[in-house]
DNA sequence: CTGGGGAAGGGGCCC
DNA sequence: AGGGCCCCTTCCCCA
């Protein structure tokens, strides 16, 4: 399954977990890559931007019309953005959803608490600013009223110009790997991947001085450091250090008992 | 089969 | 608004 395509999930992790054991992680930011190698590694700046190796790829602006040949609202709004810079109207927006146009159920938000009294009329999650309602509306759930910015090379559409640029990177692939030719999207996803070329490990472990060229791995590792690990199964209360160990725990059928 | 390491991708936040 | 960075998550592979 292409990796591109993988959909956030969510489970009943903590999204917070206690990372103060990670921050007294010895995190060195060596300046190998750019003193040691004998050629160099991170591009700069002009390499990791497209032209330089997908100069037929690169995203302009300019090119949106070619994108949305057949969506001329879409290019109407561009065009206004581009000469104007104005953001998007989220007032109207706003005003348009509370009309009580929309098929959902009454909110009950007006008579909520102080702290949350602006109430999404899509999926009724409560902020306590207009600005935090406006904001997630604009990112998840004005479907129906807001702009809408399809990818030329997927079905996938974004609110937003620059959620639209940032997924096109993942079909332009513009930063790509000197040594071994290997596209990324984003520069610090070739950043990692080169250093699988040269070996550099920056984040270590305190516990047994293992390196890792990966933060989110050597945050995995110290799982494995701790008795009680991070993800646990309801049934039987066995804890994994990895979600995915814990899926498959559940997947394979949890017996019940440790 | 399980646990762990390596590599990679996307969303979101901050500047 | 856009880029950089962080975090989370997943998949693959191996011991």
């Amino acid at each position: 399954m292409p990796r591109s395509f993988l959909v956030k999930k969510h489970f009943s992790v903590s999204k917070k977990p206690n990372y103060s054991e990670l921050e007294s992680q010895t995190v060195i930011v060596s300046p190998y890559l750019y003193e040691t190698y004998p050629f160099p590694i991170i591009p700069q700046p002009e390499i990791l931007s497209s032209g330089t190796y997908c100069p037929s790829l690169v995203w302009d602006t300019g090119l949106l019309s070619n994108f949305f040949t057949s969506e001329p609202e879409y290019t109407k709004a561009i065009a206004s953005s581009n000469e104007e810079s104005k953001p998007l109207d989220l007032t109207s927006l706003s005003s348009e959803d509370d009309d009580g146009k929309t098929s959902d159920p009454p909110s009950p938000a007006l008579s909520a608490t102080e702290a949350e009294k602006f109430q999404c009329n899509q999926c009724s999650k409560s902020y306590s600013t207009f600005a935090g309602l406006s904001k997630h509306k604009q990112l998840h759930c004005d479907s129906q009223t807001r702009k809408s910015f399809s990818c030329k090379y997927c079905e996938k559409e974004y609110v937003s110009l620059g959620a639209l640029k940032m997924h096109i990177r993942s079909h332009t692939l513009p930063c790509v790997c000197k040594i071994c030719g290997k596209a990324f999207s984003r520069p610090w996803l070739l950043q990692g991947h080169v250093r699988t070329h040269t070996g550099e490990k920056p984040f270590s472990c305190t516990h047994c001085n293992r390196a890792f060229a990966d933060r989110s791995n050597l945050r995995a590792h110290l799982q494995t450091h701790s008795d009680v690990k991070k993800y646990q199964c309801k049934t039987c209360s066995r804890t994994f250090s990895r979600m995915s160990l814990l899926h498959k725990h559940e997947e394979t059928g949890c017996s019940g008992t440790r």
